[in-house]
DNA sequence: AAACAGGAGTAAG
DNA sequence: CTTACTCCTGTTT
C-alpha cells in the first residue's frame, strides 16, 4: 500500500556522481568487464528491486552516454504525457490534446478553472493542490445550480484538496505520512526478526544468475542470515554484512509495498495471474512510464495475466525492445511474483510464528497460492490497511462525479478504466464497467459496489443537471454538464 | 447479456 | 434534507 517515498527521495538526491556501470542492457554489455560489486552496483540493484526508483540503469546503456538522467520519479510529471498514446487513442501530439485545452483566460470565470484544466491537468494541478490550505472548504453542493457556481470565483478546488485526488504524486505524498508512522512498528522489527526469511526473496533472485547477468554483476556469495561479501581481489569497496542486511531488507519492504501500492492505483489484484487482459495493459502501462521506458502498442500485450506470466525475457523484449524495456518488464513481473508469493509465504509465517524453514524460489505463484477473489486490492495490503486508517477516513465522502473526475485526470493509470472523449464538452466514456464500479466501492468502502449501483447514482445526476447523456446515446458514454466538466 | 432507465426503501451525514 | 446504496422491474442495445 505504501510507497517508500522515502526510498526514492535517497535515489533521488544520490549524487550523479555515484558511478555507474554495469547496467546496460544485455545487448549492449557484452564482452564488457564484470563490474566489480560495489556499494554502488548495490544501489543500483536495489533500484531495480523498488519499483519506485528511477529508471538510471536503463538509461545509462552505453549507447547513451550522455542521456539526461530522467526527473526523480515523485517530481517527474512531464513523462506521463506520453501514455496518451499507449492505447492507440487518437491523441498522437502530447501538445494536441490535454495541451491544447484552452487556458483559463480563455474560459468563463469558474471554481475550477484555476486548478484542474488551465493546463496539462495531471501534471500542473499539483503544486496548486498541494498549495491549497488544509481548510479548504468544499466548493460545492451538487443539488445546487450550476450557474450559482460561477461566482464562487474564491476557491481553487473543485474538490478537497487532500486525498481526493488519485494520482501517484498525492499517494507518494501521502503515503510518505503514513511510512513515518509506521516506521518503528514495521520496518524496524522487521529488519531485526525476520531479516533471513525477508532476504530469501532476493536471495532467490540474486541465485537466478540472470539478475547479476542483466546488472553485469560479479557475483558474491550469499549465506543464510545474512549477506557476506567475500573480500574481493580487486580491492572492492565492500558493505559490512549488517549495512547490506539493512539495505537489502529495506529494499525487499520497499518491492512489497510498491507492489500493494501499485495494486491499489491500479485497482488489480497483486496476483499477476489473475490479471484481466485490462488489468495486464494497465500494469505495463504503469510500468513502462515508472522506468521512463518507451511506450509500445497496447496490442503488443493484448492478453491476460496468466498469458503475461508465461512469457519468456525474450518474448517480453519482441513486445517491448526499445532500450531493453521487456526485459524490465520481465524482471518487475518476476519481482511480482516473488513478493506475492512472499506475502503468502508471510501470511503463513505469521501464523506459525516460525519463519519457513525452506526457502522458496521465487517462482510461480500457483493459482491454489491465491485465496483471494479478483478484487484482492484490500488481501495485498493488511499490513498497511491495518496502519492507513487515517488515510483511508476522508475519502469516503467524494462524490461520484468527483470520483469519475478523478480518474479521468489520471488517464495514465486509470485510461483503460474511462477515459475522455471530449474533454472540452465533459464527454467521456467508461471503458472497463467493472473496474471503474470496483474503485468506486473501494473508495466508499462499499465491497459490494457494482457498475449497475454506480450507473444508478450516475443516473440520479441527471435530474441535478451534474450528468447527461451524450446527445447521440451511446452506451458508457456520459456527459458532464457545465460548469463540472470543466 | 449487458447496459439503460427509473421507482422506491434505506442508511448515513 | 441530501446523497448514495440497494433492490427492483422493465426496456433497449
Amino acid at each position: 500500500m505504501l510507497w517508500e517515498s522515502g526510498f526514492l527521495e535517497e535515489t533521488d538526491t544520490m549524487p550523479q556522481t555515484v558511478p555507474r556501470s554495469g547496467c546496460s542492457p544485455p545487448s549492449a554489455s557484452q564482452g564488457e568487464r564484470a563490474v566489480p560489486t560495489s556499494p554502488a552496483d548495490l544501489q543500483h540493484l536495489l533500484r531495480l528491486l523498488g519499483a519506485a526508483s528511477p529508471p538510471e540503469p536503463m538509461l545509462h546503456s552505453p549507447q547513451n552516454p550522455h542521456t539526461k538522467p530522467p526527473p526523480p520519479y515523485p517530481e517527474d510529471n512531464h513523462f506521463l504525457e506520453r501514455l496518451y498514446d499507449f492505447e492507440g487513442y487518437p491523441t498522437p501530439s502530447p501538445s494536441s490534446d490535454e495541451g491544447s485545452i484552452p487556458t483559463v483566460a480563455l474560459q468563463p470565470p469558474s471554481p475550477y478553472s484555476s486548478l484542474q484544466y488551465t493546463t496539462p491537468v495531471y501534471i500542473k494541478e499539483e503544486p496548486n493542490r498541494l498549495g491549497l490550505p488544509a481548510t479548504s472548504p468544499y466548493p460545492l453542493s451538487p443539488s445546487g445550480s450550476c450557474i450559482s457556481y460561477s461566482s464562487h470565483t474564491q476557491y481553487s478546488s473543485p474538490v478537497p484538496q487532500h486525498e481526493e485526488y488519485l494520482d501517484i504524486e498525492a499517494l507518494l505524498k501521502e503515503n510518505q505520512i503514513l511510512q513515518d508512522s509506521i516506521k518503528q512498528s514495521y520496518i524496524t522489527p522487521k529488519i531485526e526478526v525476520e531479516e533471513s526469511r525477508d532476504h530469501n526473496l532476493l536471495r532467490s533472485a540474486l541465485e537466478d544468475r540472470t539478475f547479476q547477468e542483466r546488472l553485469n554483476l560479479r557475483p558474491f556469495p550469499l549465506e543464510l542470515g545474512s549477506v557476506k561479501m567475500e573480500e574481493s581481489s580487486g580491492g572492492d569497496e565492500a558493505l559490512v554484512a549488517p549495512d547490506i542486511d539493512r539495505v537489502l531488507s529495506m529494499a525487499i519492504e520497499q518491492s512489497k509495498r510498491d507492489v500493494d501500492n501499485t495494486c491499489t492505483v491500479l485497482g488489480i489484484s497483486p496476483d499477476p495471474t489473475q490479471w484481466s487482459t485490462s488489468d495486464v495493459k494497465s500494469w505495463v502501462m504503469f510500468t513502462l512510464q515508472h522506468f521512463n521506458l518507451p511506450l509500445v502498442p497496447a496490442e503488443n500485450f493484448a492478453m491476460d495475466g496468466a498469458a503475461l506470466v508465461a512469457l519468456t525475457e525474450e518474448e517480453f523484449n519482441q513486445r517491448a525492445p526499445q532500450l531493453q524495456a521487456g526485459s524490465t518488464l520481465h524482471a518487475q513481473l518476476e519481482i511480482w511474483k516473488a513478493a506475492r508469493h512472499e506475502a503468502w509465504r508471510t501470511s503463513q509465517w505469521s501464523e506459525q510464528h516460525q519463519p519457513s524453514p525452506n526457502p522458496t524460489p521465487a517462482g510461480q505463484p500457483s493459482a491454489d497460492d491465491m485465496s483471494d477473489d479478483d478484487d484482492s486490492e484490500t488481501a495485498g495490503t493488511s499490513t498497511a490497511t491495518a496502519t492507513s486508517g487515517k488515510a483511508k477516513t476522508g475519502s469516503t465522502h467524494i462524490h461520484l462525479w468527483q470520483f469519475l473526475k478523478e480518474l479521468l485526470a489520471s488517464p495514465h493509470v486509470h485510461g483503460s478504466a474511462i477515459r475522455w472523449l471530449d474533454r472540452s464538452n465533459g464527454v467521456f466514456k467508461i471503458e472497463d464497467s467493472v473496474r471503474v464500479a470496483r474503485l468506486w466501492g473501494k473508495r466508499k468502502n462499499r465491497p459490494a459496489m457494482n457498475y449497475d449501483k454506480l450507473s444508478r447514482s450516475i443516473r440520479q445526476y441527471y435530474k441535478k443537471g451534474i450528468m447527461k447523456k451524450t446527445e447521440r446515446s451511446q452506451r458508457l458514454v456520459y456527459q458532464f454538464c457545465h460548469p463540472y466538466c470543466l
